[in-house]
RNA sequence: GGAGCCGGCCGGGUGACCGCUGCGCCUUGUGCGUGGAGGAAAGUCCGGGCUCCUUCGGACAGGGCGCCAGGUAACGCCUGGGGGGCGCGAGCCCACGGAAAGUGCAACAGAAAAGAUACCGCCACGUUCGCGUGGUAAGGGUGAAAUGGUGCGGUAAGAGCGCACCGCGUCGCUGGUAACAGCGGCGGCAAGGUAAACCCCGCCCGGAGCAAGACCAAAUAGGGGAGCAGCGGCCCUCGGGCUGCAGCGCCGGUUCCGAGCGCGCUCCCGGGUAGGUCGCUACAGCGUCACGGCGACGUGACGCGCAGAUGAAUGGUUACCCUCGACAGAACCCGGCUUACAGGCCGGCUCCCCAU
RNA sequence: UGGGGGAUCGUCUAGUGGUAGGACUACGGACUCUGACUCCGUCAACGGGGGUUCGAAUCCCUCUCCCCCAG
């Protein structure tokens, strides 16, 4: 199933998270940061990052992470095999769901882009 | 028709496709079926269950509660009643025990802030006509609060000084389980306020919290050095073991005592690690009906199975409809309280206006 | 998720029921030829709401915000 979502292509433990942010191209405005760190895995995984200081209710941090997945999932077909992670700015409490996920789909494409201009280069 | 009071309830709906997650099933596949946030899941303000800590007993601290009766596992909650206050009313609100056990406090103002006194006054006497002495507390004035209130009598002026009514205290009777109420007698104004000041009285309270705690597996370690190690008994492989007293420690997050428990002790150095499972949802459970009760609630019968994640699940896209959707997201579980909340529904009741 | 602590001038703080005080800063003045130092003066605060009390920063209730601890 091309637009699934299993826990396998989730970033779970702490270590994981440490590895990306560690070394990882970023991609950012007022609404989010995402990180990505790419490897030679067979599938792109997320991992969430949804600070408490940055959302303080619990709704609004359901709420983003939900559209976070599914910004994902839905484009997780053309996106370069790596682990991405998605942190959340103050400004996202109050951004509408599209808005969430205009942002985070224009930040999933231009690192995989980038990632595959370099990519390029390396073979050339 | 208008204004208002009380109680209860709902919190977008129906499809399609793509996803997440618990459970079940089988033909184990990226399969099918089925379940999947709240009335507050929130704040963490109370009360319990559960788990561990030796919750053992007592004393003293400390904390909480506070009209009466009932409900409940328990409560600071709820129900009914009493008293007080607000409202024309339906109704609403109240930390509502004790000031005659003791201690403290009351700034400023005022004569005086609690067994003390007299500023302006009033009255009598004296007078050098300035005032002095004595009586008095009705009037003025201060203050948040001033030694019962009103009226009549009384008097030099006055005063519970006397009387009536009210208030207060006390005794009795009646009603009520009680809080309390009513009636009657007596007392004769004493006993001011403040207890969300200390306190007294009565009742209650051990502490920590599921990151509690339990289990499984793996790995690592089962060390090294220094100092000090009372008295007695027994065993024996002569180096230790067991045991009594003494001693030391714990006595569990307040302390002490008793009981109890543990024990070679103290210091220094070194090594070492974190995965999984259970706890985890079936119980003070939910619904309907009947019965008991004014009610909170209880009892019985029948029916139902209703989230259990662990970086943490309920979403996305789309179609249609409507009154265009508020506050807000479970994390061990319940009972309350408090706070937030677009809009709407149902039931009962009060007041005003108009018509008949 | 659970537990604990806190909020007073712009900043750091004192204040256990009776006029909110100090230091630094800021402003004004004095001293000086000018500046610094020093001295004098001024401005400026009890997180919000409610209750108890004659009177609340202080006592009680409630809301908001901030900080810390436990993986």
């Amino acid at each position: 199933m091309r637009f699934s979502l299993p826990r396998q292509q989730r970033l779970l433990k702490s270590r994981e998270f440490q590895n990306v942010f560690r070394r990882s191209r970023r991609a950012s405005d007022g609404l989010f940061m995402v990180c990505a760190r790419f490897s030679d895995q067979p599938e792109p995984r997320l991992g969430l990052a949804i600070s408490k200081k940055q959302a303080r209710r619990a709704v609004d941090r359901n709420r983003i992470k939900r559209h976070a997945r599914e910004a994902f999932r839905s484009l997780k077909a053309e996106l370069t095999a790596g682990d991405y992670v998605v942190v959340n700015r103050a400004s996202a409490t109050q951004a509408s769901g599209s808005a969430l996920r205009k942002s985070l789909e224009t930040h999933f494409r231009s690192l995989s882009r980038k990632s595959a201009r370099r990519q390029g280069r390396d073979s050339a």
